[in-house]
RNA sequence: GGGCGGGUAGCUCAGUCGGGAGAGCGCCACGCUUACACCGUGGAUGUCACAGGUUCAAGUCCUGUUCCGCCUACCA
């Protein structure tokens, strides 16, 4: 596109491309490894390597973009830090699906096999998320980007895994986990979702072993009872004294089982009594760890009946709820049920009912670490914004509870753990040959991977290089900033914290920013069951990256939720509109500017004062918004500015200027400050509306051809506040408003050129006013302007109150006396009740004697000229009132008459 | 069970230090004025959920109530 030419209408499509590809082509995206300009970080939160880009992501991409095209402009040393997530689980689902469609599993493959196919689909189809990504305009440094399963990143998943262990904070062990039947794997208590659901709770008569009588148990979950090792009751239950030591028969299988007591029982639930299942419940567990008892699993890897089961073998665990439900029935074991509403605990991945199984498996020993990472915020030395996180944070790391990080899938960085016939067990960050103990050759691999989640704490150091020193993580570590949804504080965030603190000595970052999630128009989560999906890409089709990115920013407000509805979007691609037709008005007049001609200071009019004014305090606004990360705050700021003050106020009173109505000079004085305005408006536009800011600058005249990207942020400027120039003008425009308004309630159409006086008593203001009389003919459409000290309001007009006077508008035989006065009427009611409102707190003694000096010369200087104000209206409605009771005769020929006649 | 957030215009939501209730969209009226009808100018619209309290002054601070939403939790 040649200089000082813009096309008619912004075409996004066909300008997006190319900008991204200009800006990968000038190489601006990277950050080099040492500058002498300060660094600044953010890795992203890499998406799954499966993924699609959704609002989410869209939402957490764009404000990184935001955050760090601002720093790169303002001259820091830049680092987006890119990649991608293996998601082990999420990822092996969708080969195995793949798979399934030819009727084979991964047994069917093997391992070895498996694994090399989930590499290929990876290459094949995995990461369109990033192409995804530079859709949305992203600025990541791609050179950079990594994978958390590449060969570095591996490296130091075994070095921390090795180091945890040597320090005693990895073991393995078995405990009652959360087992997924589908996925056939353990995964941790943060990856399984509470699911309120309508249930009973069942009595069952356990009947004593020796003698007369029976305890009933109360359960949600009958078919456990399979695999019961005990009856447990509350030490202090009365009701169950002398029964303690004592034996049951457990129906159905014939068991004879002991009753004891144990704390952890409460009295005053279901029946008093529970029964322990130490293979299926945390707690049973715990309980049978206290008393020595027996753990019998009945339920196998994909929820049916083990061999354990007796009669219900190969039943499946809630078919087999029935069956048992029924025989306890039929044998008259059951005692009653009651209604329950409880939480079951599913799989996040798959939904599936969790089933709580023990199972041997490796944790992290989190507690030591947790206290370092709540003590680094506590410190200050990471700030989580917005701080009301801050309490959730604590919270959940203080009653931390250990990791279980190994994983019975194959998609993952396997446990670096090596098993020797000998007993021997071999924890090594490289792979042993043999056995340093026995020298035997048949060591074997633990067959597990580890967790996802376990890499991905390792992110903010292990994609700048780590465990080699590189200039890379010497420069960028700790990061400046993480954004992220608060979906994922405890997943990820507070397991950062952990490791960066651990492994690293130092915090992984300096601020955590904490967006929401994003939902429907109707407040509800989008997801493909309830169709409610809003995708970003046919946004983008349909309305251009930049308003959709503008939109994202302009509603996320801190700590709430983002309503996402198309009719928003749309309404910012009209703003894109507005920007780019400014800018085809600015170049159309800009066309014969030469640049840099001298402009004295003197000569400046008082338009340019005035947006120069307000464009200064306008980056001063938008700056200290971003630096706290109120990006709506700022996308409001940056939109006010540009469309009510420049392209409302300034543009059009500048056309006289720039069609040659005034000097030479003022038309060039005025061109320079239009380029000015126009590059810095674009300045601040840039970070949330990347293309057409991009497109625009490229045809602006004089400059170099500097990408915008990297040209200089806008700082404010406190010697270039003029406040004296800025109120002369806004005095201007409160008569062109209110000559506006006449015309608009009056119904005078647009194109009638009234007469308009100006009377003010203040000969300072008259003198004011007179210097921009010009702007008020031009913008308010006037035959005459008349600026005058004299009070008389003529016959046939209409007035308005303005600050320090009045303007009159002279209608002469158009007047509509009806409307005149109900205008005056409307205003004057509104007037009467502000000013009352007005004088009684004046009238207070204690508001006179209490509130700040400062509010209290506010109230009167509004009470006066409220006053004035009310005394100007009454007149004009006594006024009109004359002519309305004049005989027919008389009417508004000979007004004064009428007037007098009162 | 514990915790957090929210209830402000018809709709969706801002409102930072307690001091004259705002925006966008929608609606009404007038206008195609040579950047833009994806526009301009003007206009209408509020029990700031409810009840108390603190204060000269409360949408804003405190207490309680209520209705939504979310997070978290080993009473079977």
């Amino acid at each position: 596109m040649p200089r000082g030419v813009l096309d008619k209408t912004f075409e996004p499509k066909h300008k997006e491309d190319k900008w991204y590809q200009y800006w990968l082509k000038h190489d601006l995206f990277h950050a080099a490894d040492e500058t002498r300009n300060k660094p600044f970080s953010i890795v992203i939160p890499p998406p799954n390597v499966t993924g699609m880009l959704h609002m989410g992501h869209a939402l957490n991409n764009v404000l990184q973009d935001i955050v760090v095209r601002t720093r790169r402009m303002q001259g820091l040393n830049t680092l987006w830090m890119p990649g991608m997530d293996h998601a082990g689980i999420a990822t092996q689902n969708v080969v195995e699906q793949e798979l399934a469609r030819g009727n084979l599993t991964r047994h069917d493959l093997g391992r070895e096999e498996f694994i090399a196919r989930i590499w290929r689909w990876k290459e094949k189809y995995g990461g369109v998320i990033i192409n995804q990504l530079k859709r949305l305009g992203c600025s990541c440094d791609w050179e950079r980007e990594r994978f958390t399963m590449d060969e570095g990143l591996s490296k130091a998943v075994r070095e921390v895994f090795v180091r945890l262990y040597r320090d005693g904070l990895v073991y393995r062990g078995d405990y009652v986990i959360n087992w997924c039947p589908r996925c056939h794997t353990a995964i941790s208590d943060l990856e399984v979702e509470h699911k309120e659901t309508n249930g009973f709770i069942w009595h069952i008569r356990y009947p004593l072993a020796e003698g007369e009588g029976e305890v009933v148990v109360a359960t949600t979950r009958p078919e456990t009872m399979l695999g019961d090792t005990a009856v447990a009751v509350n030490p202090a239950d009365e009701r169950f004294r002398g029964l303690v030591g004592k034996k049951v028969v457990l129906p159905l299988m014939n068991r004879v089982i002991p009753i004891i007591a144990d704390g952890y029982v409460a009295m005053d639930f279901g029946s008093g009594a529970v029964k322990i299942t130490p293979a299926h419940d945390p707690n049973d567990f715990a309980v049978a760890e206290r008393h020595g008892l027996e753990i019998i699993s009945v339920i196998d890897g994909s929820g049916r009946i083990n061999e354990n089961g007796g009669g219900y073998q190969g039943q499946d665990r809630y078919e087999c709820r029935e069956n048992i439900l029924r025989d306890l029935a039929e044998n008259g074991y059951l005692a009653g049920r009651e209604p329950y509403l409880h939480n079951i605990g599913q799989c996040y991945r798959c939904k599936t009912d969790i089933e709580p199984a023990v199972s041997k498996q490796w944790f992290v020993r989190t507690k030591p670490l947790a206290q370092e990472a709540a003590r680094a915020v506590a410190q200050g030395r990471t700030r989580i914004i917005p701080s009301l996180w801050e309490g959730t944070y604590f919270e959940w790391l203080g009653n931390i509870r250990d990791w279980c990080i190994s994983r019975q899938i194959w998609w993952g960085h396997r446990i670096p753990v090596w098993y020797c016939p000998c007993g021997e067990i071999i924890v090594s960050a490289s792979d042993p040959d043999r056995c340093p103990d026995c020298g035997s050759g048949e060591i074997k691999q633990d067959e597990d991977v580890l967790d996802t989640w376990f890499s991905s704490a390792l992110w903010p150091f292990s994609t700048l290089g780590w465990p080699e020193a590189t200039k890379a993580l010497k420069t960028f570590y700790p990061t400046s900033l993480l954004v992220t949804g608060f979906d994922i504080l405890f997943f990820w965030v507070a397991r950062m914290m952990m490791m960066g603190i651990y492994v690293m000595g130092e915090v992984p970052f300096r601020d955590v920013y904490l967006h929401a999630l994003v939902r429907d128009e109707n407040g509800e989560k989008m997801s493909k069951s309830r169709g409610n999906i809003i995708d970003p890409l046919e946004m983008i089709d349909k309305y251009g990256t930049d308003a959709f990115r503008f939109t994202l920013a302009a509603y996320t407000a801190q700590g709430r939720d983002v309503r996402m509805s198309e009719e928003r979007i749309e309404g910012h691609k009209h703003f894109v509109n507005k920007i780019w037709n400014a800018a085809r008005f600015a170049l159309a007049n800009l066309a014969d500017y030469e640049g840099a001609a001298s402009t004295r200071p003197g000569e400046e009019t008082l338009p340019n004062r005035w947006i120069r004014h307000r464009l200064n305090l306008t980056i001063r606004e938008i700056s200290r918004h971003l630096e706290e990360y109120r990006f709506n705050e700022a996308a409001q700021a940056i939109y006010q500015f540009t469309w009510r003050e420049m392209c409302d106020w300034y543009l059009e009173l500048i056309k006289p200027a720039l069609y040659g109505k005034g000097t030479p000079d003022e038309r060039i004085a005025t061109q320079k400050t239009l380029l000015e305005v126009i590059s810095q408006t674009l300045l601040l536009l840039h970070p949330f509306m990347p293309f057409v800011t991009e497109e625009i600058w490229q045809a602006l005249p004089g400059g170099d051809t500097t990408s915008i990207m990297i040209s200089p942020y806008p700082q404010f400027d406190e010697t270039r506040e003029d406040y004296e120039g800025a109120e002369k003008m806004a005095a201007c425009m409160e008569i062109i408003g209110a000559i506006r308004n006449i015309r608009g309630e009056m119904e005078i159409g647009p194109a009638a050129r009234l007469k308009v006086i100006m009377s003010s008593p203040d000969e300072g203001r008259r003198a004011s006013l007179s210097q921009t009389a010009s702007h008020v003919i031009h913008l308010a459409n006037l035959e005459s302007f008349v600026i005058t000290c004299d009070p008389e309001e003529p016959r046939g007009s209409v007035t308005g109150v303005v600050t320090g006077g009045r303007v009159i508008v002279l209608m002469e035989d158009t007047l509509d006396l009806d409307r005149k006065r109900a205008k005056t009427e409307k205003e004057l009611a509104r007037t009467e009740k502000e000013l009352i409102q007005v004088e009684r707190k004046l009238a207070n003694r204690d508001f006179l004697s209490k509130a700040a000096p400062a509010v209290i010369e506010k109230e009167r200087g509004k009470a006066a000229e409220l006053k004035h104000k009310h005394l100007i209206l009454e007149g004009t409605l006594k006024k009109i009132k004359g002519l309305q009771i004049a005989p027919p005769t008389g009417g508004i020929s000979d007004p004064a008459k009428a007037v007098h006649a009162q």
